[in-house]
DNA sequence: GACAGTCCTGTTTTT
DNA sequence: CAGGACTGTC
C-alpha cells in the first residue's frame, strides 16, 4: 500500500489514454440524468432516485466510469450496501462492466465492511483475535439470562425491550456508559445494558450493532488508522441511503473526512426502516453536512404502466416534508388498478389466485406474480388458497439457513472450538443433547464466573477444581471440557468439512437429531448435512484469505443469514411482506389486506412519522407492480383467532378514482375528493368518542360496527355497518350512537 | 432431566 | 390460531 501514490498516478494517466479510446459503452443507453450523474465532478453527490429509475445502473456505472475514466484506482473504492444480496449484485454487474475488474474495491454491507475492520485490526478495538459476531437471537437469550442474573423481573423489564433499549443506544452510538441515568422507568435497561457490555467484552462478542460502533471508536480513537484508510477510500458510494442510521452515517463522516468524496443514492419515499433506527433525514443532512453537495434526481420510470406511477404518485404526495419527487414514464397508461371488496381473508386470497391463474392462462409466468402483505401472517390464507388450486409459490421470509436451531447448536460447537470464552455458545452447546448437566449445575457455573468475572468455560474449570459439586455433575462438565478440547484437537488438521461432520458424529447432534425424528424422513438432519455441504463449498474471499478458516466460515454464517442457499427456486408465485418486496418488481402485484389498523398498522396510527412510513411502504407496495396492479381489503378477517371487521385502507382513498376500477364494490369507498378537509379518523382521535371497528346500537337501525368516518365537530359522520339493516352513513350529531362494550 | 399440559401474547427485518 | 414460556408430574 506504500506505493500507492505511484501506482495512482501510473494507472490515473494510463486510463485517461485508455478513455479517449472506449468510454462510449460506459453512457450507452443512460438517460441525460443518469449520464448527469454518472459523469458529475462535483465531490459530493446525492442521487434522489425514484423507484424503477435504474439506481443501481447509475451506480455501476459510476464506478466503472470513476475507474476508467477519471482514473480512480480500484482500490480507493468503497461501496456499501445494505444487504448481502444487494453487495454481491453490485460487485457481479461491476466485475461484467469492467474489464479490470473490482480487485482491491471494497463492495459489501456496513456490517461486513466493520467486520472485515476489526478482524484487521482487532487488537486495536481490543478485541480478542478470535471474537465472534452475535446473533440477534443469541443476543436476546444473553439478555434474558442477564436480566435472571441481576435478579431483575423479566415481567417488567422484557427482554426484548431490554435489546432493543441496547440496540437503539448503540446505533445511536452511545454506550451505557454515555447515557445519563436517573430516570427510574430506564435505569434498569441501562444497568441491563452495561452488564450485557461487560458479559460480551469477556467473551469477546459482539452484536451487529457493536460491529459497527466498534469500527467508529477505532477510527475515532486511532488516527494513524483513520488516516490510512481515508488516503485510501477517497470515493465512498453508498446505496440505500434513506436505511441508514444515525452510527452509519457518522461512521461515513469521519471516514470521508475533508478529503473524501462521497456519492449517496437514496429515495427518502421508500424509506421504511425508521422503526429500527434508520434516518430518513440522514438524506437532508448530506446536503448540510457535506459541502457544496449537489442533488440530482432520476424521475423518469422504466418499470411501470402510466396508471401505476399515478396512484404511486398521488398517494405519496399525502406525506409532508418529502424532498420532491414526480415519477413519470413514456409508457403506456396500461391497465386500470383493481380494487377488490372482499368479504374475509380466504375470499381474497381465492380471488388472488383467480387472477394468478388468468395470468397465468394467458401465458404469463407464475414468477411474474407476487402476492404481497404488511404482515407475515396474512401468507396463510394465500398459501391454503394456491395448495387448492395446485399452483407453485414460493414464500420469502421466515427462518432462514443459519438461523435453524439445528444449524445454530451445531455452530455452537464450533464457535467455542474457536473460542472458549463465547459463552453465548456454551450455554448453547453444554447440553444439547442432553448430557446430564442440568440447570442446577449450571447455575453454580453462572454464579462462580459472575463472582470472579470470568468466561463459564474458566469457571467451569475452576468449579472442578474446587470440587464442591457432585461427582456426577463434575463428571458431566469434565466430560463436555474434554469432548471440546478433543475436537479443537483431531479437527486442527481437517478441512473444514470433514472438521464439521467428525464434530457432528463426536457430539452426538446428528445422532440426536436423527433419533429424534424416529427414522421419518426429518429435515433437521438434511439440514446438518447440509451444513457440511455448505461448507465444503466455502472458500474465503481473497481479502479474508490470512483468516483462519473456521473464524471466516463462523462470521460468514453469522453476517449471511443463508438467504443465498435457498436460491434454487422453480417458477412460482412469490409471497412476501411489503418491507422485503423492496427492491424487486413483478408483472402482476397483488396487495392484500388493505384495512385500517393492519395496514396502515395499529401501533402505526399511535406513534407520530409512523403513519407517514406506512404510506411510503404503499408506495413501495404500488411501484414494484410493472403491468398489473391489484388492491384488496377485507371486511372481515380473523385475527389472532377472532373474527374482526375491518374498515378500507386511507390509502385506498388516496389512490385517484380515475386510475381505479372497483371489481366488486361493497360500501362506498369512493367518494369525491372534497373529504380533503375532515381526515379520517385514526382510533385514538375519536370523533365524539368513536372509534373505527367499535361496536355501536342504534334506535332504528340495531347494533353495528363503526366502518369508516369523515368531516370533525358538527359535521362529522360515521359509516356504521349495521347487523339487519346494512352500511349507513350516519351524522354523529343526530344519530344518537350508544357505543357497545 | 424429560415431557405434557396450560397460560399468554401477539408488526414490519437485515445485519 | 399458534408459538413460546412456564408449571407440574414422573
Amino acid at each position: 500500500m506504500r506505493q500507492c501514490s505511484d501506482e495512482m498516478e501510473a494507472s490515473a494517466h494510463f486510463r485517461r489514454y485508455n478513455a479517449r479510446m472506449d468510454v462510449s459503452h460506459l453512457l450507452d443507453g443512460l438517460n441525460a440524468d443518469q449520464r448527469e450523474a454518472v459523469t458529475a465532478t462535483d465531490r459530493h453527490l446525492l442521487i434522489l432516485a425514484g423507484a424503477g429509475s435504474g439506481k443501481t445502473r447509475v451506480l455501476v456505472h459510476r464506478i466503472a466510469w470513476l475507474t476508467q475514466v477519471v482514473g480512480v484506482p480500484p482500490w480507493g473504492v468503497l461501496a456499501v450496501t445494505f444487504t448481502n444480496k444487494a453487495a454481491r449484485e453490485m460487485r457481479s454487474r461491476c466485475d461484467a462492466l469492467m474489464p479490470d475488474g473490482t480487485r482491491g474495491m471494497w463492495i459489501g454491507t456496513f456490517h461486513g465492511i466493520a467486520h472485515r475492520l476489526l478482524r484487521q485490526h482487532w487488537q486495536e478495538a481490543g478485541l480478542p483475535e478470535s471474537f465472534q459476531i452475535l446473533d440477534s437471537d443469541d443476543q436476546l437469550r444473553m439478555v434474558k439470562r442477564i436480566i435472571a442474573d441481576l435478579g431483575l423481573d423479566d415481567r417488567r423489564f422484557p427482554p426484548r425491550q431490554a435489546a432493543w433499549f441496547i440496540n437503539a443506544h448503540k446505533d445511536e452510538g452511545r454506550r451505557a456508559a454515555s447515557i445519563q441515568g436517573g430516570n427510574a422507568s430506564t435505569d434498569p435497561f441501562l444497568e441491563i445494558y452495561r452488564a450485557y457490555e461487560a458479559v460480551c467484552q469477556r467473551a469477546g462478542l459482539v452484536d451487529f450493532a457493536e460491529l459497527l460502533l466498534r469500527s467508529h471508536e477505532l477510527l475515532l480513537r486511532e488516527a494513524g488508522l483513520l488516516d490510512h484508510y481515508r488516503r485510501r477510500f477517497g470515493t465512498i458510494l453508498i446505496d440505500e441511503f434513506q436505511d441508514t442510521n444515525a452510527l452509519q452515517y457518522a461512521f461515513v463522516r469521519v471516514l470521508a473526512g475533508d478529503t473524501g468524496s462521497v456519492l449517496v443514492v437514496g429515495d427518502d419515499d421508500q424509506s421504511i426502516y425508521g422503526w429500527r433506527g434508520a434516518r430518513v433525514e440522514n438524506v437532508q443532512h448530506f446536503l448540510r453536512d457535506f459541502p457544496q453537495a449537489r442533488m440530482i434526481r432520476l424521475e423518469r420510470n422504466y418499470r411501470s404502466s402510466a396508471n401505476i406511477l399515478a396512484a404511486a404518485n398521488a398517494v405519496i404526495a399525502n406525506n409532508p416534508g418529502r424532498l420532491g419527487k414526480r415519477l413519470w414514464t413514456e409508457d403506456a397508461d396500461g391497465e386500470p388498478i383493481d380494487l377488490f371488496a372482499a368479504h374475509d381473508e380466504n375470499d381474497e386470497a381465492r380471488y388472488a389466485v383467480a387472477r394468478v391463474r388468468e395470468w397465468i392462462d394467458g401465458g404469463g409466468r407464475a414468477g411474474d406474480c407476487a402476492i404481497l402483505y404488511r404482515s407475515n401472517a396474512q401468507s396463510r390464507a394465500f398459501e391454503e388458497a394456491l395448495l387448492q388450486a395446485g399452483l407453485p409459490y414460493r414464500v420469502y421470509g421466515g427462518v432462514r439457513f443459519f438461523e435453524r436451531a439445528e444449524v445454530k447448536d451445531a455452530l455452537a460447537y464450533l464457535r467455542l472450538i474457536a473460542n472458549r470464552a463465547d459463552d453465548a455458545a456454551l450455554e448453547r452447546a453444554i447440553n444439547t443433547p442432553t448430557r446430564g448437566i442440568g440447570a442446577r449445575t449450571l447455575e453454580q457455573v453462572r454464579a462462580r464466573a459472575r463472582e470472579e468475572a470470568v468466561p463459564l468455560w474458566e469457571a467451569i474449570a475452576r468449579e472442578i477444581e474446587a470440587r464442591t459439586l457432585a461427582s456426577r455433575a463434575r463428571q458431566a462438565l469434565s466430560g463436555f471440557v474434554d469432548l471440546i478440547e478433543r475436537l479443537d484437537a483431531s479437527g486442527a488438521d481437517l478441512e473444514l468439512a470433514p472438521r464439521i461432520d467428525e464434530m457432528l458424529a463426536a457430539t452426538g447432534l446428528r445422532a440426536h437429531y436423527a433419533n429424534e425424528s424416529r427414522g421419518m424422513m426429518d429435515a433437521r438432519t438434511d439440514n446438518l448435512d447440509e451444513l457440511v455441504t455448505v461448507a465444503s463449498r466455502f472458500s474465503r474471499s481473497e481479502e479474508d484469505a490470512s483468516m483462519n478458516e473456521l473464524a471466516a466460515f463462523l462470521g460468514y454464517a453469522a453476517l449471511e443469514a443463508g438467504e443465498g442457499q435457498a436460491e434454487s427456486w422453480e417458477d412460482g408465485i412469490q409471497l412476501m411482506t411489503l418491507h422485503s418486496a423492496k427492491g424487486l418488481e413483478f408483472a402482476q402485484v397483488f396487495l392484500g389486506g388493505m384495512e385500517e389498523g393492519l395496514f396502515p398498522a395499529q401501533r402505526s396510527m399511535e406513534e407520530p412519522g409512523r403513519l407517514e412510513e406506512e404510506r411510503r411502504l404503499a408506495y413501495v407496495g404500488i411501484t414494484r407492480a410493472r403491468e398489473r396492479l391489484i388492491l384488496s381489503w377485507a371486511e372481515s378477517r380473523r385475527i389472532h383467532g377472532i373474527d374482526t371487521l375491518g374498515a378500507p385502507s386511507r390509502f385506498l382513498r388516496e389512490v385517484p378514482p380515475a386510475v381505479l376500477r372497483e371489481v366488486r364494490p361493497r360500501i362506498h369507498l369512493l367518494r369525491p375528493a372534497q373529504v380533503a378537509g375532515g381526515r379520517a379518523m385514526g382510533s385514538s382521535d375519536a370523533a365524539g368518542g368513536f372509534r373505527l371497528g367499535q361496536r355501536v346500537r342504534h334506535a332504528g337501525f340495531g347494533e353495528g360496527t363503526i366502518v369508516d368516518a369523515e368531516g370533525s365537530g358538527a359535521h362529522a359522520r360515521v359509516q356504521v355497518n349495521f347487523e339487519e339493516a346494512g352500511a349507513k352513513w350516519l351524522v354523529l350529531a343526530f344519530a344518537r350512537l350508544e357505543p357497545m362494550a
